[in-house]
DNA sequence: CGACATGTTGAACCTCATCAACCGACGTGG
DNA sequence: CCACGTCGGTTGATGAGGTTCAACATGTCG
Protein backbone atom coordinates (compact mmCIF):
# COMPACT_ATOMS: atom_id res chain seq x y z
CA UNK A 1 0.00 0.00 0.00
CA UNK A 2 2.50 2.53 -0.49
CA UNK A 3 2.53 5.06 -2.93
CA UNK A 4 5.76 5.17 -4.91
CA UNK A 5 5.22 5.71 -8.56
CA UNK A 6 8.75 5.61 -10.31
CA UNK A 7 9.42 8.65 -12.46
CA UNK A 8 10.88 7.69 -15.63
CA UNK A 9 11.95 9.81 -19.18
CA UNK A 10 10.04 10.83 -22.37
CA UNK A 11 8.49 8.08 -24.47
CA UNK A 12 8.45 7.00 -27.86
CA UNK A 13 4.99 6.76 -29.48
CA UNK A 14 6.22 5.40 -32.37
CA UNK A 15 6.75 1.99 -30.93
CA UNK A 16 4.25 2.32 -28.13
CA UNK A 17 2.97 -1.09 -27.16
CA UNK A 18 -0.90 0.50 -27.16
CA UNK A 19 -0.35 3.04 -29.91
CA UNK A 20 -3.27 3.17 -32.15
CA UNK A 21 -5.46 1.26 -29.47
CA UNK A 22 -5.48 3.98 -27.18
CA UNK A 23 -6.49 7.57 -27.01
CA UNK A 24 -3.80 8.86 -28.68
CA UNK A 25 -4.71 6.95 -32.04
CA UNK A 26 -7.37 9.78 -32.96
CA UNK A 27 -4.43 11.74 -33.73
CA UNK A 28 -1.91 12.38 -36.55
CA UNK A 29 1.48 12.38 -36.84
CA UNK A 30 2.09 16.01 -35.85
CA UNK A 31 -0.51 15.66 -32.96
CA UNK A 32 0.92 12.66 -31.09
CA UNK A 33 4.34 14.36 -31.09
CA UNK A 34 2.41 16.98 -29.04
CA UNK A 35 1.00 14.10 -26.81
CA UNK A 36 4.58 12.64 -26.68
CA UNK A 37 5.85 15.69 -25.63
CA UNK A 38 3.98 15.56 -22.63
CA UNK A 39 3.65 12.19 -21.49
CA UNK A 40 5.62 10.57 -18.96
CA UNK A 41 6.12 6.44 -18.35
CA UNK A 42 5.19 5.92 -14.95
CA UNK A 43 5.79 2.98 -12.82
CA UNK A 44 3.54 1.57 -9.84
CA UNK A 45 3.89 -1.82 -8.00
CA UNK A 46 0.22 -3.42 -7.03
CA UNK A 47 -1.36 -1.50 -4.36
CA UNK A 48 -0.07 1.80 -4.58
CA UNK A 49 -2.34 4.79 -5.36
CA UNK A 50 -2.55 6.27 -8.53
CA UNK A 51 -5.19 8.65 -7.79
CA UNK A 52 -7.12 9.69 -4.70
CA UNK A 53 -10.54 10.32 -4.46
CA UNK A 54 -11.49 13.85 -3.78
CA UNK A 55 -7.89 15.19 -4.40
CA UNK A 56 -7.67 17.91 -7.34
CA UNK A 57 -7.13 15.89 -10.60
CA UNK A 58 -3.11 16.51 -11.45
CA UNK A 59 -2.96 14.12 -14.47
CA UNK A 60 -4.46 12.00 -16.69
CA UNK A 61 -3.03 8.41 -18.27
CA UNK A 62 -3.54 5.75 -20.49
CA UNK A 63 -2.65 2.12 -19.17
CA UNK A 64 0.23 0.43 -20.81
CA UNK A 65 0.08 -2.98 -18.95
CA UNK A 66 -1.28 -4.27 -15.65
CA UNK A 67 -4.96 -3.44 -14.13
CA UNK A 68 -5.96 -0.75 -12.39
CA UNK A 69 -9.34 -0.75 -10.09
CA UNK A 70 -11.11 2.07 -9.29
CA UNK A 71 -12.87 2.11 -5.87
CA UNK A 72 -15.47 3.89 -3.96
CA UNK A 73 -15.01 3.45 0.10
CA UNK A 74 -17.39 4.78 2.65
CA UNK A 75 -16.05 6.54 5.93
CA UNK A 76 -17.08 3.17 7.84
CA UNK A 77 -14.79 1.05 5.55
CA UNK A 78 -17.11 -0.62 3.04
CA UNK A 79 -15.29 -0.38 -0.45
CA UNK A 80 -17.10 -1.07 -3.66
CA UNK A 81 -14.50 -1.51 -6.91
CA UNK A 82 -16.73 0.87 -9.57
CA UNK A 83 -14.24 -0.10 -12.70
CA UNK A 84 -11.59 -2.32 -14.12
CA UNK A 85 -8.76 -0.46 -16.76
CA UNK A 86 -6.51 -2.77 -18.41
CA UNK A 87 -4.04 -1.77 -21.08
CA UNK A 88 -5.47 0.75 -23.84
CA UNK A 89 -7.72 1.96 -20.93
CA UNK A 90 -8.16 6.19 -20.35
CA UNK A 91 -7.22 6.74 -16.58
CA UNK A 92 -8.95 9.90 -15.38
CA UNK A 93 -12.01 11.99 -15.25
CA UNK A 94 -11.69 14.98 -17.74
CA UNK A 95 -13.27 18.20 -16.83
CA UNK A 96 -13.75 17.88 -13.04
CA UNK A 97 -11.64 20.22 -10.75
CA UNK A 98 -11.55 16.48 -8.61
CA UNK A 99 -11.21 12.84 -8.41
CA UNK A 100 -14.61 10.94 -8.06
CA UNK A 101 -12.77 7.65 -6.65
CA UNK A 102 -9.71 5.83 -5.81
CA UNK A 103 -7.21 4.55 -8.43
CA UNK A 104 -5.39 2.00 -7.40
CA UNK A 105 -2.62 -0.53 -8.52
CA UNK A 106 -3.97 -3.89 -8.56
CA UNK A 107 -1.02 -5.40 -10.29
CA UNK A 108 2.42 -3.75 -11.12
CA UNK A 109 1.08 -0.91 -13.68
CA UNK A 110 2.67 1.28 -16.30
CA UNK A 111 1.10 4.32 -17.79
CA UNK A 112 1.79 6.43 -19.45
CA UNK A 113 0.82 10.00 -18.11
CA UNK A 114 -0.22 13.28 -19.33
CA UNK A 115 -0.25 16.75 -17.18
CA UNK A 116 -3.85 18.28 -16.46
CA UNK A 117 -3.86 21.11 -17.64
CA UNK A 118 -1.88 20.63 -21.18
CA UNK A 119 -4.06 17.51 -21.46
CA UNK A 120 -7.29 19.50 -21.26
CA UNK A 121 -5.97 22.26 -23.72
CA UNK A 122 -4.96 19.60 -26.23
CA UNK A 123 -8.56 18.09 -25.77
CA UNK A 124 -10.47 21.64 -26.55
CA UNK A 125 -8.20 22.62 -29.43
CA UNK A 126 -8.41 18.60 -30.99
CA UNK A 127 -12.43 17.84 -32.13
CA UNK A 128 -10.91 14.19 -32.97
CA UNK A 129 -9.29 13.53 -29.48
CA UNK A 130 -12.53 14.73 -27.47
CA UNK A 131 -14.40 11.88 -29.78
CA UNK A 132 -12.15 9.20 -29.44
CA UNK A 133 -12.17 9.93 -25.62
CA UNK A 134 -16.28 10.63 -25.51
CA UNK A 135 -16.33 7.18 -27.51
CA UNK A 136 -14.18 5.11 -24.82
CA UNK A 137 -16.61 7.01 -22.21
CA UNK A 138 -19.80 5.78 -23.34
CA UNK A 139 -18.34 2.14 -23.27
CA UNK A 140 -17.29 2.29 -20.03
CA UNK A 141 -20.89 3.43 -19.40
CA UNK A 142 -22.06 0.70 -20.97
CA UNK A 143 -19.80 -1.33 -18.82
CA UNK A 144 -20.71 0.24 -15.95
CA UNK A 145 -24.26 -0.58 -16.73
CA UNK A 146 -23.84 -4.28 -17.31
CA UNK A 147 -22.09 -4.48 -13.73
CA UNK A 148 -25.16 -2.90 -12.22
CA UNK A 149 -27.24 -5.56 -13.18
CA UNK A 150 -24.43 -8.19 -12.01
CA UNK A 151 -24.54 -6.27 -9.04
CA UNK A 152 -28.30 -5.93 -8.13
CA UNK A 153 -29.93 -9.17 -9.65
CA UNK A 154 -27.12 -11.93 -9.76
CA UNK A 155 -26.45 -14.72 -6.85
CA UNK A 156 -22.64 -15.16 -5.89
CA UNK A 157 -22.40 -17.95 -7.48
CA UNK A 158 -23.12 -15.88 -11.35
CA UNK A 159 -21.55 -13.28 -10.26
CA UNK A 160 -17.91 -15.36 -9.88
CA UNK A 161 -18.81 -16.80 -13.14
CA UNK A 162 -19.32 -13.33 -14.57
CA UNK A 163 -16.00 -12.08 -13.48
CA UNK A 164 -13.86 -14.72 -14.66
CA UNK A 165 -15.78 -14.57 -17.72
CA UNK A 166 -15.24 -10.84 -17.97
CA UNK A 167 -11.44 -11.57 -17.04
CA UNK A 168 -11.31 -14.23 -19.67
CA UNK A 169 -12.42 -11.64 -22.19
CA UNK A 170 -10.11 -9.18 -21.36
CA UNK A 171 -6.95 -10.79 -20.16
CA UNK A 172 -4.35 -11.15 -22.27
CA UNK A 173 -4.51 -15.06 -22.83
CA UNK A 174 -1.25 -16.75 -20.34
CA UNK A 175 -0.92 -18.96 -23.86
CA UNK A 176 -0.46 -17.41 -26.78
CA UNK A 177 -4.26 -16.99 -28.97
CA UNK A 178 -5.85 -13.73 -28.45
CA UNK A 179 -9.14 -15.07 -29.97
CA UNK A 180 -11.74 -15.85 -27.08
CA UNK A 181 -14.60 -17.89 -29.42
CA UNK A 182 -16.35 -20.52 -27.17
CA UNK A 183 -13.69 -22.74 -26.19
CA UNK A 184 -10.98 -23.22 -23.91
CA UNK A 185 -9.21 -20.29 -21.84
CA UNK A 186 -6.48 -19.58 -19.39
CA UNK A 187 -5.26 -16.59 -17.79
CA UNK A 188 -3.59 -14.75 -14.46
CA UNK A 189 -6.26 -13.58 -11.98
CA UNK A 190 -5.20 -9.90 -11.51
CA UNK A 191 -6.99 -9.15 -8.06
CA UNK A 192 -6.66 -11.11 -5.07
CA UNK A 193 -9.70 -12.66 -3.22
CA UNK A 194 -10.33 -9.50 -1.48
CA UNK A 195 -10.69 -7.15 -4.58
CA UNK A 196 -12.68 -9.70 -6.14
CA UNK A 197 -15.39 -9.38 -3.00
CA UNK A 198 -15.19 -5.69 -3.48
CA UNK A 199 -15.81 -5.96 -7.11
CA UNK A 200 -18.87 -8.59 -6.65
CA UNK A 201 -20.21 -6.83 -3.42
CA UNK A 202 -19.69 -10.15 -1.39
CA UNK A 203 -17.25 -11.26 1.22
CA UNK A 204 -14.04 -13.23 0.75
CA UNK A 205 -15.18 -16.36 2.48
CA UNK A 206 -17.86 -16.09 -0.18
CA UNK A 207 -15.55 -15.54 -3.30
CA UNK A 208 -12.98 -18.50 -2.00
CA UNK A 209 -16.88 -20.71 -1.46
CA UNK A 210 -17.83 -20.40 -4.90
CA UNK A 211 -14.44 -20.45 -6.57
CA UNK A 212 -14.33 -24.09 -4.81
CA UNK A 213 -17.75 -25.13 -6.56
CA UNK A 214 -17.01 -23.98 -9.49
CA UNK A 215 -13.98 -25.99 -9.31
CA UNK A 216 -16.06 -29.49 -8.07
CA UNK A 217 -18.34 -28.46 -10.57
CA UNK A 218 -15.34 -28.95 -13.56
CA UNK A 219 -15.78 -25.62 -14.99
CA UNK A 220 -12.90 -24.17 -14.03
CA UNK A 221 -9.15 -25.56 -12.89
CA UNK A 222 -7.18 -23.06 -10.29
CA UNK A 223 -3.53 -23.49 -9.47
CA UNK A 224 -1.52 -21.77 -7.25
CA UNK A 225 -4.78 -19.63 -6.31
CA UNK A 226 -4.18 -16.98 -9.10
CA UNK A 227 -4.09 -19.05 -12.15
CA UNK A 228 -7.38 -20.24 -14.16
CA UNK A 229 -7.77 -22.54 -16.73
CA UNK A 230 -11.72 -22.65 -18.21
CA UNK A 231 -12.48 -25.59 -20.18
CA UNK A 232 -15.51 -24.45 -22.16
CA UNK A 233 -16.06 -20.38 -22.12
CA UNK A 234 -19.56 -21.03 -23.37
CA UNK A 235 -20.21 -23.20 -20.14
CA UNK A 236 -19.02 -20.77 -17.79
CA UNK A 237 -20.92 -17.93 -19.73
CA UNK A 238 -23.85 -20.40 -18.74
CA UNK A 239 -23.35 -20.48 -14.97
CA UNK A 240 -22.78 -16.63 -15.21
CA UNK A 241 -26.67 -16.56 -16.02
CA UNK A 242 -28.49 -13.20 -17.49
CA UNK A 243 -27.58 -13.21 -20.85
CA UNK A 244 -27.21 -9.86 -21.73
CA UNK A 245 -24.37 -11.43 -23.51
CA UNK A 246 -24.30 -9.43 -26.95
CA UNK A 247 -21.41 -7.99 -26.44
CA UNK A 248 -20.07 -7.66 -29.46
CA UNK B 1 -47.74 -1.10 -21.37
CA UNK B 2 -48.49 -0.10 -24.30
CA UNK B 3 -46.45 1.74 -27.13
CA UNK B 4 -48.55 4.58 -28.50
CA UNK B 5 -46.48 7.90 -29.11
CA UNK B 6 -48.28 10.84 -29.57
CA UNK B 7 -46.55 12.44 -32.20
CA UNK B 8 -46.83 16.05 -32.41
CA UNK B 9 -46.03 19.53 -34.76
CA UNK B 10 -42.40 21.33 -34.90
CA UNK B 11 -41.18 23.08 -31.50
CA UNK B 12 -40.21 26.61 -30.67
CA UNK B 13 -37.20 26.23 -29.06
CA UNK B 14 -37.13 29.90 -27.72
CA UNK B 15 -40.15 29.22 -25.27
CA UNK B 16 -38.51 25.63 -24.52
CA UNK B 17 -38.77 24.25 -20.75
CA UNK B 18 -35.82 23.48 -20.94
CA UNK B 19 -33.69 25.40 -23.30
CA UNK B 20 -30.15 26.26 -21.55
CA UNK B 21 -30.21 23.11 -19.20
CA UNK B 22 -29.74 20.55 -22.20
CA UNK B 23 -27.85 19.42 -24.48
CA UNK B 24 -29.40 22.43 -26.41
CA UNK B 25 -27.68 24.93 -24.15
CA UNK B 26 -24.68 24.51 -27.13
CA UNK B 27 -26.27 25.80 -29.53
CA UNK B 28 -26.11 29.26 -30.88
CA UNK B 29 -29.28 30.62 -32.43
CA UNK B 30 -28.45 29.55 -35.58
CA UNK B 31 -27.54 26.37 -34.48
CA UNK B 32 -30.42 26.12 -32.60
CA UNK B 33 -33.24 26.81 -35.25
CA UNK B 34 -31.68 23.64 -36.97
CA UNK B 35 -31.58 21.71 -33.83
CA UNK B 36 -35.38 23.19 -33.76
CA UNK B 37 -35.88 21.98 -37.50
CA UNK B 38 -35.22 18.46 -36.82
CA UNK B 39 -36.38 18.02 -33.24
CA UNK B 40 -39.89 16.81 -32.35
CA UNK B 41 -42.24 16.96 -29.45
CA UNK B 42 -43.88 13.28 -28.38
CA UNK B 43 -45.80 12.11 -25.16
CA UNK B 44 -45.58 9.13 -24.05
CA UNK B 45 -48.22 7.44 -20.89
CA UNK B 46 -46.16 5.85 -18.16
CA UNK B 47 -45.71 2.20 -18.65
CA UNK B 48 -45.00 2.97 -22.69
CA UNK B 49 -41.68 1.65 -24.06
CA UNK B 50 -39.47 4.49 -26.50
CA UNK B 51 -36.51 2.63 -26.96
CA UNK B 52 -36.49 -1.35 -27.20
CA UNK B 53 -33.23 -3.12 -26.34
CA UNK B 54 -30.82 -4.32 -29.32
CA UNK B 55 -33.22 -2.75 -31.56
CA UNK B 56 -31.54 -0.36 -34.19
CA UNK B 57 -31.08 3.42 -33.10
CA UNK B 58 -33.72 5.08 -34.70
CA UNK B 59 -33.73 8.79 -32.20
CA UNK B 60 -32.17 10.55 -29.69
CA UNK B 61 -34.30 13.00 -27.56
CA UNK B 62 -33.96 15.44 -24.59
CA UNK B 63 -36.54 14.65 -21.78
CA UNK B 64 -38.78 17.33 -21.22
CA UNK B 65 -40.84 16.40 -18.72
CA UNK B 66 -41.17 13.41 -16.47
CA UNK B 67 -39.19 10.78 -16.04
CA UNK B 68 -37.75 7.46 -18.13
CA UNK B 69 -35.87 4.25 -16.44
CA UNK B 70 -33.68 2.78 -18.35
CA UNK B 71 -33.88 -1.13 -17.66
CA UNK B 72 -31.71 -3.77 -18.59
CA UNK B 73 -33.75 -7.46 -18.55
CA UNK B 74 -32.19 -11.05 -18.98
CA UNK B 75 -34.07 -13.95 -20.56
CA UNK B 76 -35.44 -15.56 -17.03
CA UNK B 77 -37.68 -12.31 -16.10
CA UNK B 78 -34.90 -11.05 -13.55
CA UNK B 79 -34.66 -7.12 -14.36
CA UNK B 80 -32.41 -3.89 -13.51
CA UNK B 81 -32.86 -0.28 -13.65
CA UNK B 82 -29.23 0.96 -14.58
CA UNK B 83 -30.82 4.52 -14.84
CA UNK B 84 -33.09 7.44 -14.36
CA UNK B 85 -34.06 10.06 -17.14
CA UNK B 86 -34.87 13.60 -15.68
CA UNK B 87 -35.68 16.73 -17.59
CA UNK B 88 -33.65 17.92 -18.86
CA UNK B 89 -31.55 14.82 -19.60
CA UNK B 90 -30.24 13.43 -22.88
CA UNK B 91 -31.97 9.87 -23.99
CA UNK B 92 -29.79 7.38 -26.21
CA UNK B 93 -26.82 5.73 -26.74
CA UNK B 94 -24.76 8.22 -29.48
CA UNK B 95 -22.32 6.33 -32.16
CA UNK B 96 -23.91 2.90 -31.34
CA UNK B 97 -25.71 0.79 -33.85
CA UNK B 98 -28.04 -0.54 -31.33
CA UNK B 99 -29.82 0.19 -28.33
CA UNK B 100 -27.81 -0.95 -25.30
CA UNK B 101 -31.41 -1.53 -23.13
CA UNK B 102 -34.93 -0.69 -22.61
CA UNK B 103 -36.12 2.95 -22.31
CA UNK B 104 -39.88 2.79 -20.51
CA UNK B 105 -42.06 5.89 -19.15
CA UNK B 106 -42.43 5.74 -15.47
CA UNK B 107 -44.40 8.41 -15.34
CA UNK B 108 -45.91 10.18 -18.49
CA UNK B 109 -43.31 12.04 -20.39
CA UNK B 110 -42.62 14.48 -22.99
CA UNK B 111 -39.52 14.45 -25.31
CA UNK B 112 -38.18 16.34 -27.57
CA UNK B 113 -37.04 13.73 -30.22
CA UNK B 114 -34.05 14.11 -33.14
CA UNK B 115 -33.86 11.52 -35.63
CA UNK B 116 -31.06 9.53 -35.64
CA UNK B 117 -28.71 10.55 -38.32
CA UNK B 118 -29.77 14.14 -38.85
CA UNK B 119 -28.62 14.08 -34.93
CA UNK B 120 -25.43 12.54 -35.44
CA UNK B 121 -24.05 14.53 -38.57
CA UNK B 122 -25.07 17.59 -36.37
CA UNK B 123 -22.80 16.25 -33.70
CA UNK B 124 -20.31 15.32 -36.11
CA UNK B 125 -20.07 18.52 -37.29
CA UNK B 126 -20.41 20.64 -34.10
CA UNK B 127 -17.54 20.21 -31.78
CA UNK B 128 -19.32 22.31 -29.39
CA UNK B 129 -22.67 20.03 -29.28
CA UNK B 130 -20.47 16.95 -29.10
CA UNK B 131 -18.40 18.44 -25.95
CA UNK B 132 -21.99 19.24 -23.91
CA UNK B 133 -23.35 15.62 -24.63
CA UNK B 134 -19.36 14.40 -23.39
CA UNK B 135 -20.12 16.47 -19.99
CA UNK B 136 -23.31 14.85 -19.12
CA UNK B 137 -21.96 11.50 -19.87
CA UNK B 138 -19.61 11.79 -17.95
CA UNK B 139 -21.75 12.47 -15.06
CA UNK B 140 -23.94 9.69 -15.56
CA UNK B 141 -21.09 7.56 -15.34
CA UNK B 142 -20.53 9.27 -12.20
CA UNK B 143 -24.10 8.71 -11.19
CA UNK B 144 -23.89 4.83 -12.40
CA UNK B 145 -20.93 4.84 -10.22
CA UNK B 146 -22.16 6.00 -7.51
CA UNK B 147 -25.07 3.44 -7.88
CA UNK B 148 -23.20 0.57 -7.85
CA UNK B 149 -21.87 1.32 -4.56
CA UNK B 150 -25.31 1.42 -3.62
CA UNK B 151 -26.05 -1.98 -5.09
CA UNK B 152 -22.95 -3.62 -3.91
CA UNK B 153 -22.47 -2.69 -0.53
CA UNK B 154 -25.20 -0.79 1.01
CA UNK B 155 -28.04 -2.64 3.25
CA UNK B 156 -31.92 -2.70 2.00
CA UNK B 157 -33.02 -0.13 4.53
CA UNK B 158 -29.84 2.19 3.50
CA UNK B 159 -30.50 1.56 0.12
CA UNK B 160 -34.62 2.97 0.11
CA UNK B 161 -33.07 5.56 2.02
CA UNK B 162 -30.51 6.63 -0.58
CA UNK B 163 -33.39 6.15 -3.78
CA UNK B 164 -35.66 8.90 -1.63
CA UNK B 165 -32.16 11.27 -1.20
CA UNK B 166 -31.53 10.83 -4.87
CA UNK B 167 -35.51 11.99 -5.68
CA UNK B 168 -35.57 14.80 -3.26
CA UNK B 169 -32.28 16.46 -4.92
CA UNK B 170 -33.97 15.67 -8.79
CA UNK B 171 -37.30 15.60 -8.49
CA UNK B 172 -39.12 19.03 -8.80
CA UNK B 173 -41.09 19.68 -5.59
CA UNK B 174 -44.36 19.88 -4.81
CA UNK B 175 -44.83 22.76 -3.29
CA UNK B 176 -42.48 25.48 -4.67
CA UNK B 177 -39.06 26.19 -3.30
CA UNK B 178 -36.75 24.63 -5.53
CA UNK B 179 -33.27 24.77 -3.42
CA UNK B 180 -32.99 21.96 -1.05
CA UNK B 181 -30.44 22.59 1.58
CA UNK B 182 -30.48 20.11 4.70
CA UNK B 183 -33.84 20.14 6.00
CA UNK B 184 -37.34 19.77 5.38
CA UNK B 185 -38.60 18.18 1.35
CA UNK B 186 -42.10 17.24 -0.33
CA UNK B 187 -41.91 15.51 -3.79
CA UNK B 188 -44.07 12.84 -5.26
CA UNK B 189 -42.71 8.90 -6.01
CA UNK B 190 -42.15 9.10 -9.80
CA UNK B 191 -41.92 5.28 -9.66
CA UNK B 192 -44.09 2.23 -8.82
CA UNK B 193 -42.80 -0.01 -5.66
CA UNK B 194 -41.79 -2.46 -8.31
CA UNK B 195 -39.75 0.14 -10.34
CA UNK B 196 -38.38 1.00 -7.02
CA UNK B 197 -36.98 -2.91 -6.64
CA UNK B 198 -35.33 -2.93 -9.67
CA UNK B 199 -33.76 -0.28 -8.99
CA UNK B 200 -32.29 -0.92 -5.81
CA UNK B 201 -31.68 -4.93 -6.87
CA UNK B 202 -34.36 -6.20 -3.85
CA UNK B 203 -38.13 -7.01 -4.21
CA UNK B 204 -41.23 -5.44 -3.66
CA UNK B 205 -41.98 -6.50 -0.70
CA UNK B 206 -38.63 -5.64 0.90
CA UNK B 207 -39.51 -2.17 -0.04
CA UNK B 208 -42.58 -2.16 1.30
CA UNK B 209 -41.60 -3.24 4.74
CA UNK B 210 -38.34 -0.82 4.50
CA UNK B 211 -40.59 2.24 3.94
CA UNK B 212 -42.55 1.42 6.63
CA UNK B 213 -39.76 1.14 8.70
CA UNK B 214 -39.05 5.06 7.85
CA UNK B 215 -42.57 6.14 8.45
CA UNK B 216 -42.52 4.18 12.03
CA UNK B 217 -38.84 6.33 12.79
CA UNK B 218 -40.30 9.27 11.83
CA UNK B 219 -37.66 9.71 8.97
CA UNK B 220 -40.44 10.15 6.43
CA UNK B 221 -43.90 10.48 6.04
CA UNK B 222 -45.84 8.94 3.25
CA UNK B 223 -49.84 9.38 1.78
CA UNK B 224 -51.65 7.97 -0.49
CA UNK B 225 -48.34 5.79 -1.25
CA UNK B 226 -46.98 8.39 -3.58
CA UNK B 227 -46.51 11.63 -2.04
CA UNK B 228 -43.71 11.71 0.44
CA UNK B 229 -42.52 14.37 3.18
CA UNK B 230 -39.48 14.64 4.63
CA UNK B 231 -38.98 16.50 7.89
CA UNK B 232 -35.37 16.58 7.78
CA UNK B 233 -33.33 15.66 4.65
CA UNK B 234 -30.29 15.54 6.48
CA UNK B 235 -31.58 12.70 8.91
CA UNK B 236 -32.78 10.58 5.60
CA UNK B 237 -29.12 11.12 4.26
CA UNK B 238 -27.63 9.34 7.23
CA UNK B 239 -29.94 6.97 7.24
CA UNK B 240 -28.89 6.37 3.85
CA UNK B 241 -25.34 5.75 5.00
CA UNK B 242 -22.48 5.52 2.98
CA UNK B 243 -21.51 9.37 2.39
CA UNK B 244 -19.69 9.42 -0.85
CA UNK B 245 -22.16 12.01 -0.64
CA UNK B 246 -19.51 15.07 -2.05
CA UNK B 247 -22.29 15.58 -5.31
CA UNK B 248 -21.72 19.14 -5.43
C1' DC C 1 -70.52 -4.77 -8.43
C1' DG C 2 -66.51 -7.73 -9.68
C1' DA C 3 -61.96 -7.82 -11.79
C1' DC C 4 -57.51 -6.21 -11.66
C1' DA C 5 -53.48 -3.66 -10.36
C1' DT C 6 -50.86 -1.80 -6.59
C1' DG C 7 -49.37 -2.04 -2.05
C1' DT C 8 -48.94 -4.01 2.85
C1' DT C 9 -48.09 -7.47 6.20
C1' DG C 10 -47.07 -12.19 8.12
C1' DA C 11 -44.50 -16.70 8.31
C1' DA C 12 -41.11 -19.90 6.61
C1' DC C 13 -37.10 -20.60 4.24
C1' DC C 14 -32.50 -19.82 2.25
C1' DT C 15 -28.56 -17.36 0.75
C1' DC C 16 -24.89 -15.06 2.20
C1' DA C 17 -22.42 -12.54 6.14
C1' DT C 18 -20.13 -13.23 10.33
C1' DC C 19 -17.00 -15.32 13.47
C1' DA C 20 -13.45 -18.48 13.94
C1' DA C 21 -9.99 -21.96 13.08
C1' DC C 22 -6.57 -23.40 10.07
C1' DC C 23 -3.09 -23.76 6.13
C1' DG C 24 0.99 -22.53 3.35
C1' DA C 25 4.15 -18.96 1.73
C1' DC C 26 7.00 -15.32 2.80
C1' DG C 27 10.04 -12.16 5.23
C1' DT C 28 12.34 -10.65 9.33
C1' DG C 29 14.97 -10.68 13.27
C1' DG C 30 16.97 -13.13 17.15
C1' DC D 1 18.82 -21.45 10.96
C1' DC D 2 14.50 -21.48 12.92
C1' DA D 3 10.81 -19.06 15.48
C1' DC D 4 7.59 -15.77 14.67
C1' DG D 5 4.26 -12.65 12.68
C1' DT D 6 1.85 -11.45 8.65
C1' DC D 7 -0.70 -12.03 4.59
C1' DG D 8 -3.63 -14.37 1.31
C1' DG D 9 -6.55 -18.05 1.01
C1' DT D 10 -9.78 -22.08 2.47
C1' DT D 11 -13.25 -24.25 5.16
C1' DG D 12 -16.73 -24.91 8.97
C1' DA D 13 -20.60 -23.44 12.16
C1' DT D 14 -24.02 -20.17 13.13
C1' DG D 15 -27.32 -16.59 12.45
C1' DA D 16 -29.29 -12.38 10.31
C1' DG D 17 -31.15 -10.04 6.46
C1' DG D 18 -33.89 -10.61 2.45
C1' DT D 19 -36.53 -13.67 -0.54
C1' DT D 20 -40.45 -16.39 -1.26
C1' DC D 21 -45.11 -17.70 -0.74
C1' DA D 22 -49.44 -16.33 0.76
C1' DA D 23 -53.23 -13.60 2.51
C1' DC D 24 -55.29 -9.32 2.70
C1' DA D 25 -56.27 -4.22 1.97
C1' DT D 26 -57.15 -0.41 -1.07
C1' DG D 27 -58.26 2.00 -5.27
C1' DT D 28 -59.69 2.19 -10.07
C1' DC D 29 -62.19 1.06 -14.11
C1' DG D 30 -65.45 -1.21 -17.01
Amino acid sequence: MGQAPIQLGRNGCESCAIRNRAVCGALDDAELRELGRIGRFRHYKAGDVILADQEPTTFFANVVSGVIKLEKMSSDGRQQIVGLLFPPDFLGRAYSRTNPYFAQAATDVEICAYPHSQFEQLLRKNPELEHRLFEDTLSELDAAREWMFVLGRKSAQEKVASFLHLIAKRQPMIGCSHIHQPGPARFELPLTRSDIADFLGLTIETVSRQLSKLKRQGTIQIVGGREVTVPDLRELGLTAGGENEAVA
